[in-house]
DNA sequence: GCCAATTGCTTGAAGCCTAAAGAAATGCAA
DNA sequence: TTGCATTTCTTTAGGCTTCAAGCAATTGGC
């Protein structure tokens, strides 16, 4: 039997195992590479990996940032942003006030021993990845950045088509 | 300045950017598409996704697996397996009996119903990720799998370095 | 100005997750 | 056989995470 693309609508089982298992991959790769990260946080500076997570963001500003855009850009929840803000506000890492101009909002911001602190895990870590990498060609980099865009594209699209039919 | 490859050792600053910036689109690929995955198991089958990939395991072995065997695949902590094992002998889905040649072992299976019920869920479940990979074509997914197979490697043989340091 | 909708954040309940310590069973070597 | 190391699993403490509900402040339409 012999069916063109217009047949598709009959809906007929398609095989979808290639991208199932690229999936899989995916998800080990990174779990994989997650775990090796959180492991050499908490050995070499007793760190977990949300609150470096967390300070990485910090550091890219030197105005601080609200909990909601540290929540987007984390991509977790508004909850979890506040449990994990309060820990790292108590331990002397952040500061955190209520904007001036809107009093639901929280500016959170690296205070300098804890920007320091960051400066410095943040340079091992990057030494890590690298290794962790290692036996990827310039190529490979490029080439793998590239279809993860795409990838990143494509989930996204998807995500966006569920999020209008519900 | 001119510097060949033997000077690498007085250990120059490096550029490490690339790979970091790679592992960062890595793991954004990976969240966005877990979330998406969760969301839709979520409201569709009312599972948890950790649910789901345990079930997944047992799906793929008739006669069971030990705990341990589980907590390896699924590369998450054996205290970990014992709670979601609980839930799930609980709500029906497993079945768990101790070893007949080894009283430490516990071997879990999908009970009829429990499979059934993954089936269905995975059925699913394959085609919102080969939605969520749809913009790649079937070259764009064989060089990923590549590309990832190779990144996978990397990273074990990173991590088996700093295992046999510690 | 007033009210409804929205936005920003917090709280609570439930579950997930790890690391570390401990209990029970096994295996192995002296 | 005895004793010690190892393996398998559980427990505990602490932290992470989500979802949903709720509170407070702001915004926009009238």
């Amino acid at each position: 039997m012999i069916l063109d693309s217009e047949t598709k609508a009959v809906e007929l089982p398609e095989d979808h195992g290639d991208e199932l298992r690229l999936w899989l991959r995916l998800l080990t790769c990174t779990t994989l590479i997650e775990g090796e990260v959180r492991g050499r946080l908490r050995e070499r500076f007793d760190v977990t990996l949300p609150r470096f997570d967390l300070m990485a963001q910090l550091d890219k500003v030197p105005d601080g940032m609200t909990l909601s855009d540290v929540s987007k850009r984390m991509m977790v929840s508004n909850g979890n942003v506040t449990g994990l803000v309060e820990r790292l506000v108590e331990s002397g890492h952040l500061d955190r006030r209520t904007s001036d101009t809107d009093r639901r909002v929280q500016v959170i911001r690296l205070t300098k021993a804890g920007r320091a602190e960051f400066r410095r895990m943040a340079a091992e870590h990057q030494i890590w990845i690298a290794d962790i990498f290692s036996d990827l060609s310039p190529k490979d980099v490029r080439d793998l950045m590239r279809l993860l865009a795409k990838t990143k594209g494509s989930a996204q699209k998807s995500a966006q088509k569920r999020a209008l039919q519900a």
